[in-house]
DNA sequence: CTACCTTTCGAAAACGTTTTCGTGTTGAAA
DNA sequence: TTTCAACACGAAAACGTTTTCGAAAGGTAG
């Protein structure tokens, strides 16, 4: 078991001094061509790296990404952090991943944990708690003191800040309209609570299509589901109890499972049902049918948000103008209809 | 924007030593209780909170864990990651998260970013690629080091260290013993290439098994897939050109794939085809009919790797006999049939 | 021979902590 | 009055780097 080997060692084995190794290895031109050569073939050999906590330290940088998400075990989520490790791969990023479990106080702790310097910038979405009690200061905090955050998906118009977002509103708009142009008229919404910030836009575009194609909203086709338990019997619910034909549910769980449901009552999908669901996953790939979907690329939310966290780090050296009323950008990744066999066109 | 605080600034302001503000924040007794009030007093105020990067130089630890995976878009990997970051969590640990992609080259790369002081051990799964080539020097360096390293999942016997994985030879062989002892007598395997470690065991388990029944060994009955292009043309094949009555798939896609061609083909599962998948997913949770698993939990053996990744950091203090032969530990997470629509019992 | 420049290196500071070891002051005991 | 312990604090080293500055040695020009 032979140690990481460093500077101070490899100085005292050759008899110089700590800066002529330091500046050796940096191929300094203070340094003569002999002793250079020399201490780079004594590090070559016994494998010189530099200690990054050393340099961190040093250079107040440590060349590493928070990022905070409630889960991991969500497809979504884990598109977006494979998103964020591709572009901090390719510029030499480190990304450290915290869960927030959807719990307000495991979100602050683990903020004032990464805060402390062992990140450069954060890349977060919001916990379920931390959007239902709205509560953000642990976030405006880091924001003052000079960290970048960027915020994705589940973000709050409160915190002045970097986003990335989808156009909640113009997808469900857009999705529902689809269902309309194809012949749907009763439409049901299957959501989440409303404090859920994407929840609460997806509901408003579905309204406003509804509203702009003459479509009464009737309130028992919205269902509104709590907590996961519930999920089944409401949605059983719904289709035992009215008779709608079509579907748009917030997530792809929710879809699948009105799709079994509807089975079981021998409810064909889609010639009966058409269904529509938010965020294009594994579910909805290898469902039977396969479910027509909103895709949210989280892939390409990953990266944006890495970039622009990158590009915030990069550029702090020359202290832009921060006053701008533009500084904040918030970028918007485009959605598509993914068509599959859950809808029918006509 | 007011930048994070430190010790000198605090005792220059308070016009007192660094040293007298550091002890005074750790209760230490040298320190009057009247100075010792007043930083703490003004350390609260100013929200002070010690250096996580100094801290880490200091004591030549970081409290981070570092997790090398193949993939994060996968479930299991991702329910991998759950579990070491409850423990992590609850014992006061970061993590790192780096992809390998199934790049022999990233994963090198990304071992080499995280040893040089970024973190206190690893918790890893072996690329494609790295089982492929078969070379691990640098796993075996970071070893050397003496950076304790736990593998889970796809693991190496070469490697000495720590290991977390399922009886995947056993598992198999159970699954195919189910199947056989369910009516089953043409089984087919559909695997992937043999170099993947967790692939040849399980092929491997499926032979005894198949043996242990007199059953014979129909080469045309194991289908390895070497990417996922393929998949579709070689299981229809088998499907179309030989009646197989069940299939056992190495990972959930393979399975799903299986049963819609099996649909395609007006051959219905489980009554003429019985499917069973390794690893427990979201796939086959949801898929129609739902697919009996090899349950393969993820956050168990995340929680264990980490469990046993940390007791090594704690214990390193007492430097214990590292000589024994049974110095490292292999523990084995029991797996278990989750019976689902996929097969049927008689 | 002096003055100055170049080359080559080392000392020291800095990043933010913690901890060891002194040291000065006070009070009490002898 | 002397001596010693207790108390309260500060100086400095250490962790591993990088970088600035100073300085010694050697050479060259005048």
């Amino acid at each position: 078991m032979k140690k990481k080997v460093t500077l101070k060692q490899i100085a005292k084995e050759l008899d110089v001094s700590v800066s002529t190794v330091s500046k050796s290895l940096r191929d300094s031109s203070e340094i003569s061509e002999d002793t250079r050569l020399k201490v780079q073939a004594f590090a070559k050999l016994y494998n010189y790296k530099p200690n990054n906590i050393a340099l961190s330290l040093k250079n107040k940088k440590t060349k590493t990404i928070g990022v905070i998400i409630p889960e991991i075990v969500h497809h979504f989520f884990a598109t977006v952090i494979s998103g964020v490790e591709q572009v901090a791969n390719e510029t030499g990023y480190n990304v450290i991943v915290c869960l927030s479990d959807e719990s307000f106080d495991k979100e602050v702790i683990n903020m004032e944990m990464l805060a402390n310097g062992s990140i450069d910038g954060f890349i977060m979405s919001l916990s379920k708690e931390t959007q239902q009690k709205g509560d953000y200061h642990h976030i405006k905090e880091v924001i003052n003191q000079g960290m970048p955050v960027i915020m994705f998906d589940r973000v709050a118009n409160e915190i002045l800040t970097d986003k990335v977002i989808i156009d909640d509103y113009q997808a469900a708009y857009e999705a529902v309209n689809f269902l309309i142009q194809n012949g749907a008229k009763k439409i049901a919404l299957i959501t989440t609570v409303d404090y859920v910030s994407v929840g609460k836009l997806r509901t408003e575009g579905y309204l406003k299509a509804l509203e702009d194609n003459d479509i009464k909203v009737e309130d028992k086709y919205i269902v509104k589901i709590e907590d996961i338990e519930t999920c089944d019997s409401k949605i059983h619910y719904l289709l035992h109890s009215e008779k709608v034909d079509a579907v748009i549910a917030v997530n792809e769980l929710f879809a699948v499972v009105t799709i079994k449901i509807a089975n079981s009552l021998n409810i064909n999908v889609p010639n009966d049902l058409s269904v529509i669901a938010f965020t294009d996953g594994i579910i909805s790939k290898f469902s039977t049918p396969t479910i027509t979907t909103v895709s949210q690329n989280g892939v390409k939310m990953g990266r944006k948000a890495a970039e622009m966290l990158i590009r915030r780090l990069e550029e702090e050296e020359h202290e832009l103008e921060e006053y701008d009323s533009e500084y904040y950008r918030t970028e918007v990744i485009e959605t598509s209809l993914i068509l599959r066999e859950s809808t029918k066109t006509r």
